[in-house]
DNA sequence: AAAAAAATTGTATATTTGTACTATTGTTTT
DNA sequence: AAAACAATAGTACAAATATACAATTTTTTT
């Protein structure tokens, strides 16, 4: 298994999700970075299904409680709300960060994936350089 | 082999595994030594499932952080590829990537992190800043 | 329309997997 | 011999899974 990706076509939604088993981040945790992507981007919008757990661990080839962990963990920091029996879905309002968490979680991003990106035997200028590409 | 309750025989790969205490080599390294050579023999297969760390420990009579160790260097080297909760299995790309792979790569490690980044409402602007100060 | 059954949704628990942290042992260096 | 380091072990933790359960919705039956 290595690249899955699930289009959620079924639930109205053009997020697609992936998984990379080769990223050694969690699955649980890839699929909540992609959530939140979701939702800052526009992709995913306040009041909208997100596939059932049982609909996306199959598409990504996990376990639902794989998927169950990640919507729970959104669900403590009110970005989604479930409801057994219904579904899961975008919450109104999430948790805003102060100037300074919202610093220091920059921070502490920056320092997880320089980590990362340096074992692979990159350097900081490769990673500028690239994202000014990505910019436009 | 006909009949043991070798971890190899469970998982059904090819490969016996001993340790020679007296040889004067770590155990962690000898693991290391029989799973290169399994692999470049032909006896462990791409994709193919290692015994889990405690299965080979309790074999070889060690404790299972000295199979881990060994799995670790090998999943640096990007000779295997290991997921929490799952296994440890021989990756795909054993040999060195090429600079389009390493590219590629990159691109890969930074459209999860940006990812991230922008889900938490930073742009890449305040990224590249932050960079730069970290940089030195 | 109401009740019952089936299907669909998220939840809880136990087990298996690798990981992290600490302490101990053994070897090398000085 | 003492100090420093590497190798190994003990223990607790975290991620992913299998399986069974509970709540809700949908369908069927009456």
């Amino acid at each position: 298994m290595y690249y899955c990706f699930s289009t959620l076509y079924l639930y109205d939604t053009m997020i697609k999700f992936h998984l990379d088993p080769k990223a050694g981040i969690p699955f649980y945790r890839q699929i909540i970075d992609q959530i939140r992507f979701g939702i800052a981007s526009g992709a995913l919008a306040v009041g909208e299904q997100l596939p059932t757990v049982r609909a996306l661990a199959v598409e990504l080839k996990v376990n639902l409680n794989t998927v169950a962990k990640a919507y729970k963990e959104l669900e403590i920091q009110k970005i989604l709300e479930t409801q057994q029996g219904t579904g899961t879905f975008i919450n109104t309002g999430g948790t805003l960060l102060s100037d300074l968490e919202r610093k220091q979680k920059l921070k502490s991003i920056l320092r997880e994936f320089t980590t990362v990106i340096l074992s692979y035997g990159f350097t900081i200028e490769d990673v500028i350089n690239e994202l000014k590409n990505q910019k436009p």
